[in-house]
DNA sequence: CCACTCTTGTTTAATGTTAAACCAATAGGT
DNA sequence: ACCTATTGGTTTAACATTAAACAAGAGTGG
């Protein structure tokens, strides 16, 4: 393959992926109740597949790839929905520990159960073997251009 | 593969393609200069790479999977920076119609120039083949969710 | 111990997006 | 010809995000 079509072979592809994963975003918006925000559900959902029951809104920040300034958001309105506590972190006084609550667990099963359908209908179409395929390639992309990230 | 499994692994597909269109898109951005926005450089890169000299502001939102209001938004800044212009269409007194310019060719041009150097690197670490490889699925799949879409 | 530097979290203003309401014009059916 | 529904574009309010500035605490190398 010349490398003139390999740029415009992979630009495509990067183009596609940015608007698959802008659709998917609609839909998942979509499918959960409106109080609830795509990053909302991400948080709870975080927690509850880790299996984590503390973790700081900056590793959070992190986790999720977003500023401090919008976890600080994201956790504002999932604490006002009491699907999670934020207590102070005694180990440490700057930081402050984050835990998913029953109802906040209850919330996200809720949301899967909401997202469950589509998602189904989706590998119905596709067929899983071919997500299959596709996942190392998507994980080795994700990481390349995380590392590249400064 | 069980159902369970398949669900898992199309679940975390989907989530890297979410989370690479993130990156993606910072990456753009930064790219960019700031006076051009990611959207308004999709919608110079579309004129161009499509040969298109005239297309209406309703037909660019479908295309680019935003509302109108969005693209209203996007058109305006591009056409305060001169890189559009934007007259009526002669044939439907409701619509219009939006033109690249000699200075908007430019700037499109810039910004490929700015965004080429990026892009070549991350098909040097990734290898086009898998690019071309995944292109069918990913192709296929954003189809699936643009039909699903209602 | 002390002066830097880094980290944690919040706040603010700005950006770009959606949803919804709206107006104007077209298209289609009867 | 006329309703009626649809389409094209704008505007507004609300939302989720970033970047940047800030304050307070923690870590570190002299």
């Amino acid at each position: 393959m010349k490398q003139e079509d390999a740029l415009r072979v992979s630009f495509q592809a990067m183009s596609e992926i940015a608007i698959i994963g802008h659709l998917a975003d609609t839909a998942l918006a979509k499918a959960l109740p409106p109080e609830l925000s795509v990053a909302g559900f991400g948080v709870l959902n975080h927690f509850v597949r880790l299996n984590i029951d503390g973790e700081s809104p900056a590793r959070l920040a992190r986790a999720f790839q977003v500023t401090k300034g919008a976890m600080t958001y994201t956790l504002q309105q999932l604490e006002e929905l009491g699907y999670i506590t934020v207590s102070p972190d005694p180990t440490d006084a700057r930081a402050k520990i984050v835990r998913i609550t029953k109802r906040g667990r209850k919330a996200r099963d809720e949301g899967v159960s909401r997202v469950d359908p589509g998602m189904k209908a989706l590998v119905g179409a596709i067929g899983a073997d071919e997500f299959a395929r596709a996942l190392p390639f998507l994980i080795k992309l994700r990481q390349v251009l995380d590392a590249a990230r400064d």
